[in-house]
DNA sequence: GTGATTGCAAATCTTTTGCACTAAA
DNA sequence: TTTAGTGCAAAAGATTTGCAATCAC
């Protein structure tokens, strides 16, 4: 009877299993930390945090097993920002990003900002998987 | 007498001094592989073996030390790609770039492939540093 | 000389791996 | 049951740091 603003649990759960994920307990509440409403840039150990703040015991590595997974499923984008840190994005239409060297913060741009042409013909025998536009910002 | 079709000397030197850089054997050894010549991208590793290579010891960390103070003096340009290992890459002008997945290979977009709209206001108390754009090649 | 620079080795940090254990189907 | 998934602790990389020795000026 209640209608949360939330994403219903089924929701998730059918996003794992058409992603062919099996929907662990790890990966349904994970996916729910991360699909769960707005949109979010998140690092592993930033979720790893959430996790366990959320009572959700969950292993360092079985994160970064879920983080790539969800991502090799369409689910998340990975960007990289600096050497040794990965950020997780949910948003998955197309848009750029804003990187905050100082706080080292990342942010949707909003759509519309930023242009790029159309895309060149991929070298001779390469696809296009994707294009990653970082506005580096200081200050 | 003769003329090398590489940058002389002096012109390294003269970089350093004017970055601001005391120019130590080291440095200009870095500075020579780095600057003499083609536009290149390397990473920290590689250039460590280029040095050892062409006998010039020099530490892996001289050699991290030498890519920042280089970039921070506008010399080089950093480019991330993947978590975990960063490029240099001696191309100053304003051009993008390919990744190839595959292989880790970075590689500059020729000129005119790929045109980005004019930049946006940065926001509020920001400054634009820089604005990278990489297209991501599978295959 | 004096302060900047270097080398070395250890430390740090993120991410990955191997393998025994657990849980979903 | 059977196979995929998980946790743990250790390993692997890349980068950084602290400090004594060395070098440019």
């Amino acid at each position: 009877m209640t209608m949360t603003t939330h994403r219903p649990f089924s929701q998730v759960l059918d996003r794992l299993r058409s992603a062919g994920l099996r929907p662990t307990r790890q990966r349904l509440a994970l996916a729910k930390l991360l699909f769960d409403g707005c949109d979010r840039h998140i690092t592993a150990e930033q979720l790893h945090g959430e996790a366990l703040t959320g009572n959700i015991r969950v292993s360092l590595a079985t994160i970064y097993n879920s983080l790539h997974q969800f991502t090799d499923a369409g689910l998340l984008r990975e960007i990289v920002v600096d050497a040794g840190r990965s950020y997780f994005d949910t948003n998955m239409s197309e848009h750029h990003h804003y990187f905050f060297e100082s706080t080292g913060r990342l942010e949707d741009i909003p759509p519309g900002l930023v242009t790029l042409g159309p895309l060149p013909a991929p070298p001779e025998g390469t696809t296009i998987r994707g294009v990653d536009v970082i506005v580096r910002l200081a200050g």
